[in-house]
DNA sequence: TTGACATATTCCGATATGGGAATATAATAA
DNA sequence: TTATTATATTCCCATATCGGAATATGTCAA
């Protein structure tokens, strides 16, 4: 095995950016790729691509109309991200002190 | 350009299962290796490994006692994550009806 | 100093990625 | 049919991954 696939589950497909803000140029209209391509500026084989990703993960559906291709979030498939992370919440002011320190460690070690 | 580093941010390191699975384990209380180690049943350079990636994106701190090191969760780092999902939760009920279609598809497609 | 314990690192292989460029497919219009 | 528009797919490459096994590093104790 090597890493995890993308297509694996949603929260592979969204670690990478561009899939991020293909989600959030969505948003909850449903665009046809064009309408995509325009609104970020890619080249269109780029926004293809992350959209057969993101449908494969079920991030996405996909309605067919003439020679568009309609797209829509299924916000439904972030769930077990929000599931995941929404219980260490509540710990964000605890840790906060030892943030500072630490990412400052990070950033020297960076450099 | 490959794949984004899983060290590039926490979206990145938290997709792997086994990195989740740490932090799961880990929760609110700092621990050593050895405790981590026998918590998940995992051998102990692969719990070093991914706790290796985790102290690199911010997600743990460490701190060396004796020849320990104890790890502890910085929830603060998983902030972002929570952030981006957030908004998508109130369209979950609004998608549903269309959310057993498409997972039926996906499934199809993977036999 | 030597040994034992706790943890990290290195080397390996198989695998999949994302981007770019080019091209294929599909649907409509003329 | 042919041309055009809309979108997907293929081929290529450089790169990092995860896991396993072995080994190195660091720290304490006798």
């Amino acid at each position: 095995m090597a890493r995890t696939p993308t297509t694996y589950d949603p929260f592979n497909a969204v670690a990478e950016p561009k899939r991020r803000q293909v989600l959030e140029a969505l948003g909850t209209q449903e665009l046809s790729v064009n309408e995509i391509v325009k609104k970020l500026g890619w080249k269109q084989p780029m926004v293809s691509k992350h959209l057969g990703v993101l449908k494969q993960v079920g991030l996405v559906s996909e309605r067919r109309v003439g020679r568009q291709r309609m797209y829509r979030v299924i916000a439904e498939r972030l769930k077990p991200i929000y599931e995941w992370v929404a219980p260490f919440e509540r710990y964000w002011s605890e840790s906060y002190d030892r943030l500072d320190e630490v990412l400052q460690e990070i950033q020297k070690k960076e450099k």
